[in-house]
RNA sequence: GCGCGGUUAGCUCAGCUGGUAGAGCAUCUGCUUGACGUGCAGGAGGUCACAGGUUCGAGUCCUGUACCGCGCACCA
């Protein structure tokens, strides 16, 4: 037992704790076949990032789950860990590189790694000490990084069967091209923001009938690409033009009028344009209709030249071009432009030849890079896919069947929808820092092979040149195995992944179901066959006071960090907790972090109240039944309520609830009530009450701590250190659960009307502005004298009795006597010179109309023969009870008004 | 266009399977009460967006409307 500071100071506190947890190892979770497993493995951030409120909340949120389950003595693992985040971290490197003067091709791959690499040693620390903060109660022991060896096996792993088993294709198809970045990116990272731009007429012309042709473009500089022009097979208006051709203008190229029910015939001309290679629908209309497709584009978003075309040409001479390679044109004048520059310079030439008709303002929903914010170019280029429909159909059937519960609910849908709509998986980027791509290309025959380890010859013609292919992995890919490849897969064997495999919860954003979520889902079921977890537990997204995003370019952004400092982790977690619920957004604000503060300060001090008061030889443990009063009785059994309820909302996901409860309960029932009950006691000089109220409130304190632990870990560990005979830590004791022999229901309602009095007469004095140093005598005139003997002690302290005398029936005067009524007593005070009659007499009208308010609802109810018929017997009784009891209140009421008047 | 969410006290939000509307903050009135003023006691403040419906009973379930926000699709 130790004495607790005068202050509580997180910041002297925090730091000390959490490296005594980790001294004790009480993190490390192992199999264990005495013990349930429940596995939660952490979203992994980005190794180079650094905490966010949105990491806050989310690892908040796992630690409760975690810490709960621990106590509950599950054999509870929290799996941490850090991605690669290839794109993100690419980019910085590259930018840090480039204050040196520095490029990628300067350093070449292995150079480049070399400082990628650094990089993440660097700053991949950081983040994890940062979550650490944060009372995280991960096993970091098994503290994984998506390219350590193991996950970078199970990649290679998943890769190689899913191309043998004809999931993962190479081809050219319509990928998403941010030029910025330099690299190809998913669907899923696509990002549409609304732009101002136009829409401009073009006029073509007919090679048969000499006619303009109008049609409309907002991406005028991809008209060199352009292989064809379509119209609506249905469309009467052009019936006449059916095999017929157009001149391209500028290059003079004769390109032929298809029919294609792409051309929509209700929008713009009717006419489109058809450029294959550079938007998604002209890629499927060209499929359609054989037309070739020409680039126009390099992949850093300039037009392509004279070299572009070579390059491209040498591959189709040489027989090394796949069949559906799209042919390169050389710009000409416009070569080396910007697209931005091209557009220009090919509108004033259009105009100039009469071919462009008209400009119209528009403002449309443009593609931008998520990472950039640049525009997306949507460009046919070879790359990488995993071929979605047979992986995404069991990962559907998985969710309906109810294998995998999402919490709330409406979420299976945002995830039906995803994996219903979603297209073939583009896998390949064109960056170096991830996992490189397990195929090698023959230099000499061309042969494409996949293995997990470089091949020594080609599997064809035996050629011993052979290169790997340059592109790495979309960081999605690794993060998809995450679940099972930290937990040992592919090795089928792994004790730990036959223990804790399948997970259990998983706690993320509904900001990544699609990127994340649905892809751990399907590789999950693919490659171990089962489904990775049973919950999905979906927060949504911490905002600033405003409501609004907190983003860098607003400079909105909260550091928890600095919350942390300033009031400590366990105050941030309680705010980020509290009032908040699965899956809506909440916002964050100060005053809410200070709320939590004073909360735990409120339990701090609570906490010393009670060791201070307790003798050098106090010997914890709850004293007999028989020497347990009202007082206790009702304290206890509100316990085990909250326990009972606690726990459920746990069960359930309802953070949020669990936490208002046991912030009441310590706060309104054990501090303010219970405490100053027990002060009573202590001073009562009755050596045996004393004793009493001190094995009481050890014992419960010690029952809350451990349930606000999950909640506030620190605070709870800091405290509970100091309590007499705690163990070594409270993290994996016992978590309160319901006990039947604390169950005490007529003691609860018995002191409940105790408390009724005392506020009744409390809400009295406060109205008529009584000093709390003026005492008075008390009468209690009640049918019901068990309950107010008992509390007898306390009425006197807190309804400021110098004496109080019971009584079946009060027959003395009522002269001077001020009244007070409650339900189950009248109480009568001499202190009617103190106050206002006039004002007496308009509160105990304003009473009266409250109780009438009550028992006329009551009794209108009861009044409905279709109300005592069909709701439950028990609520029925429970109505005609409050009736009762709000008639009697009435009673004295108008009893109290009387004896005024 | 399809879908989702929100609308409850001045503000920020809870309210689980329908049963007399809750919290924190703010506000007002008292209180230097031997744990805590980061506190204590008390007050005021709500036709739960609107309109219908189901039900003995609706903040809660159903239908529709309005406003705010979000996601997806389309965008020649």
């Amino acid at each position: 037992m130790k004495e607790l500071a005068a202050k509580y100071d997180p910041s002297q506190v925090e730091d000390r704790i959490y490296d005594s947890w980790l001294k004790g190892g009480y993190f490390h979770t192992q199999a264990d076949p005495k013990k349930k497993p429940y596995t939660i493995v952490m979203p992994p951030p980005n190794v180079t990032g650094q905490l966010h409120m949105g990491h806050a909340m989310d690892n908040t949120w796992q630690d409760i789950l975690i810490r709960h389950k621990r106590m509950q003595g599950y054999a509870a693992l929290w799996v941490p860990g850090t991605d690669h985040a290839s794109i993100a971290t690419e980019a910085k490197v590259v930018a840090a590189m480039k204050e040196e003067s520095l490029t990628k091709d300067m350093l070449g791959r292995d150079g480049f790694l070399e400082r990628a690499w650094d990089w993440k040693n660097k700053y991949g620390n950081r983040i994890v000490s940062q979550l650490k903060k944060l009372g995280s109660s991960c096993d970091w022991d098994r503290e994984r990084f998506t390219m350590d060896e193991g996950c970078s096996n199970a990649v290679k792993e998943v890769f190689v069967r899913l191309y043998n088993e004809g999931l993962i294709y190479q081809g050219n198809r319509m990928v998403n091209w941010c030029p910025v970045c330099n690299t190809s990116i998913s669907d899923a990272e696509v990002e549409y923001q609304e732009k101002e731009g136009s829409f401009w007429h073009l006029l073509y012309e007919v090679k048969e009938t000499g006619e303009k042709l109008e049609l409309a473009t907002t991406r005028p500089e991809t008209m060199l690409g352009d292989t064809a022009v379509a119209i609506n097979p249905e469309d009467p208006r052009f019936t006449h033009l059916h095999g017929c051709h157009v001149i391209l203008p500028l290059l003079n190229k004769e390109i032929p009028i298809v029919c294609d029910e792409h051309a929509d015939m209700e929008k713009g001309t009717g006419v489109v344009k058809i450029t294959p290679a550079h938007d998604p629908n002209d890629f499927e209309v060209g499929k359609r209709h054989n037309l070739p497709m020409i680039r126009v584009l390099t992949y850093d978003g300039k037009m392509t030249g004279a070299a572009d075309k070579a390059v491209a040409d040498e591959l189709f001479e040489s027989g090394r071009a796949a069949a559906d390679e799209p042919r390169v044109l050389d710009c000409g004048k416009y070569a080396g432009m910007t697209a931005m520059q091209a557009r220009k310079a090919i509108l004033a030439d259009l105009e100039a030849i009469g071919a462009l008709k008209d400009t119209e303002p528009l403002t449309h929903d443009v593609g931008t890079c998520y990472r950039c914010h640049s525009v997306i170019e949507p460009m046919v280029s070879k790359q990488w896919f995993v071929k979605m429909e047979p992986l995404a159909k069991p990962a559907m059937e998985s969710v309906e069947k109810g294998e995998i519960k999402f919490i709330p609910e409406r979420f299976t849908k945002n995830y039906m929808n995803w994996m219903r709509g979603t297209r073939d998986w583009c896998i390949s980027r064109q960056l170096w820092w991830g996992h490189q791509i397990p195929a090698w290309y023959c230099d000499d025959c061309g042969q494409t092979m996949v293995a997990k380890e470089a091949p020594t010859a080609c599997t064809k013609c035996g050629s011993t040149h052979l290169t790997q292919d340059p592109d790495t992995l979309d960081t999605w890919f690794s993060s998809a195995l995450w679940p099972f490849s930290t937990l040992g897969w592919p090795n089928e064997e792994s004790e730990d992944l036959k223990y804790f495999y399948p997970t259990n919860t998983l706690v993320t954003g509904y900001d990544i179901i699609g990127f994340w979520v649905s892809r751990m889902i399907f590789s999950g079921l693919a490659y171990t066959g089962k489904a990775p977890f049973d919950t999905v537990c979906i927060h949504g997204i911490v905002r600033d006071s405003l409501g609004r995003k907190m983003s860098k370019s607003l400079g909105n952004g909260i550091d928890p960090l600095e919350v942390i400092d300033q009031y400590g982790a366990d105050a941030l977690r309680f705010m980020l907790v509290m009032g908040s619920t699965p899956g809506n957004d909440m916002r964050y604000s100060e005053e809410k972090v200070k709320a939590a503060r004073n909360f735990a300060n409120k339990l701090w001090n609570a906490a010393r109240f009670v060791l201070m008061n307790l003798p050098e030889d106090f010997q914890p443990g709850l004293p007999a039944e028989d020497r347990l009063d009202m007082s206790d009785k009702w304290l206890l059994s509100n316990l085990n309520r909250v326990a009972r309820e606690m726990n459920d909302n746990l069960e359930k996901y309802e953070m949020g609830l669990a936490a208002a409860k046991i912030n009441d309960y310590i706060w309104d029932i054990y501090c303010d009530w219970y405490i100053e009950i027990a002060k009573v006691r202590l001073n009562s000089g009755d050596e045996t009450q004393a004793d009493t109220a001190r094995k009481v409130l050890v014992y419960v304190l010690d029952k809350m701590l451990k349930l606000l632990h999950p909640f506030m870990p620190f605070v709870t560990e800091e405290i509970y250190q100091a309590l007499p005979g705690s163990a070594e830590t409270i993290m994996t004791q016992e978590w309160p659960t319901f006990d039947q022999a604390h169950d005490w229901p007529a003691e609860e309602a018995d002191f409940a009307k105790v408390m009724d009095l005392i506020k009744a007469i409390r809400n009295i004095r406060n109205e008529m502005g009584v000093h709390p140093a003026k005492k008075t005598t008390l009468v209690i005139e009640t049918g019901e004298p068990q309950a107010f003997e008992k509390g007898n002690v306390y009425l006197a302290k807190f309804a400021f009795a110098t004496e109080v005398t019971l009584t079946d029936k009060y027959t003395g005067s009522t002269d001077g006597m001020v009244q007070v009524a409650t339900s189950a007593a009248r109480g009568f005070i001499p202190m009617m010179e103190l106050i206002d009659r006039e004002k007496e007499l308009e509160r105990l009208n304003k009473e009266l109309e409250k109780a009438q308010k009550q028992a006329d609802s009551f009794s209108r109810q009861l009044e409905n023969p279709n109300f005592v018929q069909r709701a439950p017997e028990k609520l029925v009784n429970d109505t005609r009870a409050k009736l009762e009891a709000a008639q009697e209140k009435k009673e004295k009421i108008l009893q109290a008004i009387a004896a005024l008047g």
